[in-house]
DNA sequence: TCAAAAGTGTTTCAGCTACACCCATGA
DNA sequence: TCATGGGTGTAGCTGAAACACTTTTGA
């Protein structure tokens, strides 16, 4: 996306005063996305190499959590995201990087240089969005966004690579009680795509059968037509049944595979 | 335990001085035991009355997260604890409670008194221990500390209670992946309160016969004689096996009920 | 008519539930 | 002998897995 220096970006993100912002604390943000049949993830670009930093930001003194999260999301152009917190990383260690100083840039304030190198304890959250609906735009710490799959994970910054693989742990447990299928893929989808999240997300194969039958006797999604393809039988598509949905949160339902 | 102010304690965690700890941050620790047929957790007394919180304390500025929270558990007796960390609490309007200043006692310093009422995000970690192999002593902030049951909750300090409400259902979750009845009653111990447990945590009636083929299936306990009891058989006693335990933990078995 | 992917049917099996039945003990 | 909780047996249900078979389409 944008096209300026990841030192102006900092400049900018600080604009209004370090002093606005908790010291030692800051926020990450796991986005994850699906386009058939990969898994992605929302990074930020630090440099027009390939390295890499998971979105986030600072916390404001009076802000919640979750609202700090979602502010630094919305400078990205992610808005309205299904978040929740995972874990906090805090290891004193965590925030030692060599690359630090070379992408920092060289006309910092003494102020930001310190504020940059200071303990981080990072509080971490999670995001589910339907990628065909989100709209990247330029803006927050970093130089652009984008959605990368996980198997290109080379260059992330501090232990951000580590906080991704956590991230994906926990979505793999997430998905057999909570049907976050439904934030991902809310529809319409075939039963194909689908089937090709969970195997994605869980990283293995599952029965078309099986997958067919179980996801319909759940009750949570519904035909809505055909969808044209070429060469084969055309698919049926679907939606996520919201309200459906939000009556089985209540239960303790499994959605596992 | 100890008989002295919860000022006089709060002045002795500061004798190192605030400057020590980290801002804006603190540990707490919700620790279950398990006493035949309920389930306890630990707290800090900080009045005379019924008032409470949960024990833990601050971070400081080299340390880890973990070692912080088991810092702070040792000063009350609680050592080579099962620790996990389960969420972070960062509500700006957490830190409000009108109970503050009586608790405080009123010879404390400028500088105290700013510290205990900036805002505070807590990193929040569970611990499992065997109430029975376990001697509280006096330390820590807080005039002494207990096992409290789940029912007796009242008068927690700050949101400490919903603190507990969301450990416990994460331990019930946890439950059903982790055999961590293991931590938590290591043995010897019959079926009947191994059932208790899960009773307790689950708060559902579990059917014996069930209960018995199942976790006799798992291979993690294993028959270490019969207890002596009046008035009726006397029941098989068990331990866990902690060579399988472990094993179990590489696998992703399921060990819900 | 073929290939390909979607949809459906069916067999088998494992595991859990629920309940009945016995066992061992001290009162 | 009885009451009590512990241990065991078993019929029946549910649901998942695996695989075969059918359907629909454009080439």
């Amino acid at each position: 996306m944008a096209s300026q220096t990841f030192e102006h970006a900092i400049k900018s993100y600080f604009s209004e005063g370090i002093d606005h912002y908790l010291p030692h604390l800051s926020i990450n943000c796991v986005v994850w996305g699906y386009t058939h049949p990969e898994l992605r993830v929302l990074v930020a670009r630090i440099s027009s190499q390939g390295d890499r930093m998971l979105p986030g930001g600072y916390i404001k003194h009076q802000e919640k959590l979750e609202e700090a999260a979602n502010r630094n999301l919305a400078l990205l152009g992610i808005e309205q995201v299904y978040l929740r917190q995972i874990q906090t990383f805090g290891d004193p260690q965590r925030i030692t990087d060599p690359r630090i100083s070379a992408f920092a840039g060289p006309h910092l304030s003494q102020e930001i240089l310190t504020w940059i190198t200071q303990r981080f304890i990072t509080v971490v959250y999670y995001g589910l969005v339907d990628i065909r609906f989100t709209d990247l735009k330029p803006g927050g710490l970093g130089i652009g966004s984008e959605w990368i799959p996980l198997s290109q994970l080379e260059g992330m910054f501090l232990d951000h690579e580590e906080i991704i693989v956590e991230a994906r742990k926990i979505l793999a447990k997430e998905l057999l009680h909570q049907p976050i299928a439904a934030k991902l893929l809310p529809g319409p989808f075939t039963l194909g795509e689908l089937r090709g999240l969970y195997e994605a997300i869980l990283d293995r194969e599952i029965d078309r059968g099986t997958f067919r039958r179980k996801m319909l006797k759940q009750g949570l999604i519904e035909k809505v037509g055909q969808k044209k393809e070429a060469s084969r039988r055309p698919p049926d598509l679907f939606t996520f049944n919201m309200e459906a949905y939000q009556e089985s949160l209540k239960g303790e339902t499994k959605f596992g595979f």
